[in-house]
DNA sequence: CTGCATCCATCGGGATACTG
DNA sequence: CAGTATCCCGATGGATGCAG
């Protein structure tokens, strides 16, 4: 959090395109934003609502993603001063124009799963931990 | 590395969704990935050339980005048996469409990138670190 | 030239307990 | 209900030295 220190004048080349992408993948780089910017995609919705919907998520992990992507202006986060609190998030315009440039990547990450998968275990099989002075 | 512990069946409602984007974007996660599949998705490029060229980068850094990247297969790593080492890696087609599927999510950066920064001035304006028992 | 091994600092993130 | 505070661990990544 707080990290800005990306320097985007990477200068030699091709750094400056890197970089802007970076600026947009570490919007979503956590492991709980693109769940919870989905989930909240659809309309506003609560606190506990997002607990259960992201399933896995901790209590704790959940704030802290909540407040970086309302913090990046992804998210708005709607207090009502009731007695039982109740806070509402909304993904804002900029949140689902977001999630729109993801469907590319995961059209990419469904075109080429067995091909990936397929690499791995390829090059698993082509890599073993080859340790050359033990062999039971 | 070897992380492959995501359980996509996450189950509820968007959690499919939300892993096949995480299924692209683990493999360009890494700080220096993207770096790296540009500058090898011209051509075949040596490693001293990527070390020069995606600037900043650690040697450790490199060799291990470059053998996560030739493991799921978007570099094919092709040794050159000569007196002086010489190795060259290139992008896969695959890579190259994932670098495609990458623009629309850096015209998303670019578009967007002042209401970001925006966006987080206006936060943190608004919520400075309140030590209230601390304060110099 | 290319790359692995080691040491070390930092960070993301999980578990749990406490609070307005 | 909606957080905040702590503790703690594994992963990430930087620096450096050694080796084929």
């Amino acid at each position: 959090m707080t990290s800005q220190d990306d320097r985007c004048g990477s200068g030699p080349a091709d750094g400056a395109r890197a970089c802007t992408v970076r600026e947009a993948l570490d919007r979503v780089g956590g492991k709980w934003s693109i769940g919870i910017l989905i989930a909240a995609s659809t309309g506003p919705v609560r606190f506990t609502e997002l607990e259960r919907r992201v399933e896995g998520i901790s209590r704790r992990m959940l704030t802290l993603t909540l407040r970086n992507l309302e913090r990046d202006g992804l998210l708005v986060r709607h207090v009502h001063a009731t007695v039982p609190p109740k806070v509402e998030y909304t993904a804002t315009p900029m949140a689902r124009e977001l999630y729109e440039s993801l469907v590319a990547l995961t059209r990419w990450a469904e075109r080429h799963r067995d091909a990936i998968s397929g690499a791995r275990a390829a090059y698993d099989r082509e890599h073993p931990v080859a340790k050359p002075t033990q062999s039971v």
